[in-house]
DNA sequence: TTTAATAATTGTACCGGTATAATTTAATAA
DNA sequence: TTATTAAATTATACCGGTACAATTATTAAA
């Protein structure tokens, strides 16, 4: 592990065990690089990640303060790779309701840059969230990448595996997002009513060297569905 | 300005001008170090920067390569001041439906670290684009900090006042977003039904040193509201 | 006491260096 | 030709330095 992302790490500890609430200032740079041994630009980047990730703000001239969002449960939108960890305090499970090699869509084929003659995993299920519908999700996943895929894979992460499993690196990903009125089929699965209100991401996952190899539709269950993202002011 | 942001805004306007497409490799680190006679850490910091803005993607031992996303037309939801700039080769304008100043909503102070004593300027407004209802907004600005607001500024960009009029420096912010079904009034506003979706987005406006100074509440028309994130694996 | 000027603190910009990991290209061997 | 190995390329990690800008604390003046 990177010496800047293992600080991060443990500076996020330290605040978690001393639950240390909004506007707390903490140590200053020179202590930390002190206590880690570290250099300066190396303890820099390090808060730097801990400010993207929305844990703490730093103020030229002040110091570096904790920042903390009091709503709980919520969704991030920030942090790429499906939701499993984010939620994974609370207990997600899937049941996979298709998974089979097949031809993708026109529309699958140009997120992907596939041809429609190109094979595909597609992988439909739904997930739960304290035994309640979050959300049905329809994955096309590029099988000259993700070679290999079964339903116990899906039950569990299929990004796990992607990583782990097949040694992949996952890089970046695009999240389109609009809202909707659920059809009957949704409906049915996420058990609700016709036309009740749908919200729907769609991805497209990339490795690190650009490559996409995952489009998917998520519809989530709009009583489920609340997210939030914390934003820096990232210079621009 | 900064001169790593100037030089990201270049290299942006390099790739616009080429009209460079997704996958297109750039000129490698240390020629850009030698077009603008910068650091090496400098050049990093610019490249990063448009890297997280979602403009390019590097790899290591490989290159720099633009990244484009294909949908025109959404709302980027992580730049945070507002959509006005998002937006702004459409035509976005606003009608204020009410300004003026009084004691925040329990929820309003609590967001903004206030007392229900307190004055808060309130501000509500409807937003169009192309001629169509945009969104339905509520905002709530500390009056200790926005001192003054009238409706000219609020038809306008009432965060290009607080930036520029007032001199305050916007740090960061928390969004929380939900999807539920319109009531009566909102309806009413959007031109659309009872029951029909809405998206809502809670936002909480902080200044660099951690004043909250304005909490808002922004419910959009579900047919215009399409938004998109471009996410960067950030490191962790 | 209040206000204004000054000094100390503290994070950020920018410099440029070495070492390293991932990838691509070139050279070599089968 | 194809596969393997070695070398060159390229971005990133990490170091430590100076200068500077924003804030806070201190001192001096009113």
């Amino acid at each position: 592990m990177l010496k800047y992302q293992q600080i991060a790490d443990e500076i996020e500890q330290y605040i978690e065990e001393r639950e240390l609430q909004q506007g707390h200032k903490l140590p200053v740079l020179e202590e930390w690089i002190a206590r880690f041994e570290a250099s300066k630009s190396t303890l820099t980047k390090a808060l730097e990640l801990l400010e993207r990730k929305g844990v703490i703000f730093q103020v030229r001239g002040s110091g570096i303060f904790v920042r903390r969002h009091k709503r709980k449960g919520y969704i991030s939108l920030t942090s790429n790779q499906g939701f499993k960890k984010d939620l994974e305090d609370f207990k997600v499970s899937s049941k996979v309701l298709e998974l089979d090699i097949r031809k993708p869509t026109g529309e699958a084929a140009s997120n992907l840059n596939l041809t429609t003659e190109d094979d595909v995993y597609y992988v439909k299920r739904v997930r739960y969230i304290f035994e309640q519908t979050l959300c049905l999700e329809e994955s096309y996943f590029s099988k000259s990448i993700v070679t290999y895929l079964n339903r116990e894979i899906a039950e569990d992460s299929v990004f796990q595996y992607v990583k782990e499993g097949l040694g992949l690196k996952v890089g970046f990903s695009d999240q389109y997002m609009h809202v909707d009125k659920l059809n009957a089929e949704e409906a049915g699965y996420l058990g609700l009513k016709k036309n009740d209100p749908k919200f729907v991401m769609e991805s497209i996952f990339y490795l690190t060297n650009g490559q996409p190899f995952d489009f998917s539709r998520v519809t989530y269950n709009y009583i489920q569905s609340q997210f939030f993202i914390q934003a820096g002011d990232q210079g621009y």
